[in-house]
DNA sequence: GCTTATTTTGACCATATGGTAAAACCCACG
DNA sequence: CGTGGGTTTTACCATATGGTCAAAATAAGC
């Protein structure tokens, strides 16, 4: 019987967890196709025959971890609420991202790479959920300039420009790390300065 | 012989920059492990022997990409000038930046990729030529504040946010066509308009 | 301790993939 | 028009890869 069919063992918990963990390592650094199962399998500490009696195929893992990921993703854009301060929640919704950046990296490369490659798998929650979340708080952003809250920006653009900045950390680490001299600097105290003073000064022009 | 040894044939010229071509498409949509060498060889409209009869390997493509790729990535923060207007030599490296990202999508994913997947292959040049140059108009930003002409911020991590807000619209171009509502949008004459208010804001404060 | 269900392994298989070798082909030039 | 260099093809090879199967080993329940 399959191990997903009935309530799972302790030793199905403890395997699916670090196959599930091995592999956001593997795809979030060589893509989907760039991975073997055997590499996986071998992260997680097991033999590829007995990692595929607890996933079908590498499909499966693969879509396993995106699954969750999508609404982990997008949970801080929904914290925004149009009854707070506009500036403040902004912000907020800002430093969540970089922390997410800071604290889930492998989750923003797995993701980055799928929409690299042209979000193949993902694709329709972007045009669908995503799409939905992002007007819908757009339309807030709108109404928040309309009544003189903040300054006039493209609400769209303006998500865009946070995904982006914060982000950034996360999927072009190596470069960042590269640029400021050594994996020993910590980026993340002075990005979270700069993003509030840029996110500040652009909203409150 | 190999042909790259002498002087190249009209046919050399064609397939070599076909290959070239191909393996950009195939490379920026997949990475490198995740392309196969008989996709760019049908892209290219040659049999995969034909193909290595131009280039020795797969990898032999991707170095050939990535070699020209660094300098004309850089050439745009090159041409950023000490003498020039601050405001405006920003403005225009940002508008340079998003130009490229417009009208080299592909070059800008096959970066992106390599930088992803931890920069295998171009890790040297990053904290190398990248970093030298990457300091240099630093401390020429540094300068322009200390003088008073822009306002103050950390000159790395403003480069960075150029970076990551103009490869933005390449790299995550299906994701930014999704949320803006399908593939006749440009979203660039926006994102235009949008990174100059943001960077006069950010820089004019 | 014995039985049963779960977990792991070793041996496989078919296909894909990077790459090679040599023969066949083409095409400019004399 | 023929000859020699450049070009392309056909037939391969070794290895890697996703996946399967049945037997062996282990853990759980009684």
């Amino acid at each position: 019987m399959q191990p997903q069919a009935r309530a799972a063992t302790r030793i199905q918990r403890k395997n699916t967890a670090a196959i599930l963990d091995a592999a956001l390592d593997v795809f979030s650094t060589h893509g989907f196709r760039g991975a073997t199962v055997d590499q996986i399998a071998q992260a997680a500490g097991l033999s590829k025959p007995n990692l595929l009696y607890y996933f079908p195929s590498k499909e499966a893992i693969h879509t396993a971890l995106l699954d969750g990921l999508m609404e982990t993703w997008l949970d801080p854009l929904r914290a925004v609420d149009e009854a707070g301060d506009p500036l403040a929640e902004i912000l907020d919704y800002v430093r969540r991202k970089l922390e997410m950046s800071r604290d889930f990296p492998r989750e923003s490369r797995l993701f980055a790479n799928e929409i690299i490659q042209g979000a193949p798998r993902i694709g329709p929650a972007l045009s669908g959920e995503l799409k939905e979340l992002v007007d819908e708080k757009a339309e807030v952003i709108r109404h928040w300039i309309a009544d003189g809250k903040i300054a006039e920006v493209n609400p769209h653009h303006l998500i865009f420009s946070i995904w982006a900045l914060t982000q950034h950390y996360a999927d072009f680490d190596v470069q960042v790390h590269a640029v400021l001299g050594g994996p020993e600097v910590d980026p993340f105290p002075e990005a979270q300065r700069y993003l509030e003073t840029l996110f500040t000064r652009m909203l409150t022009a």
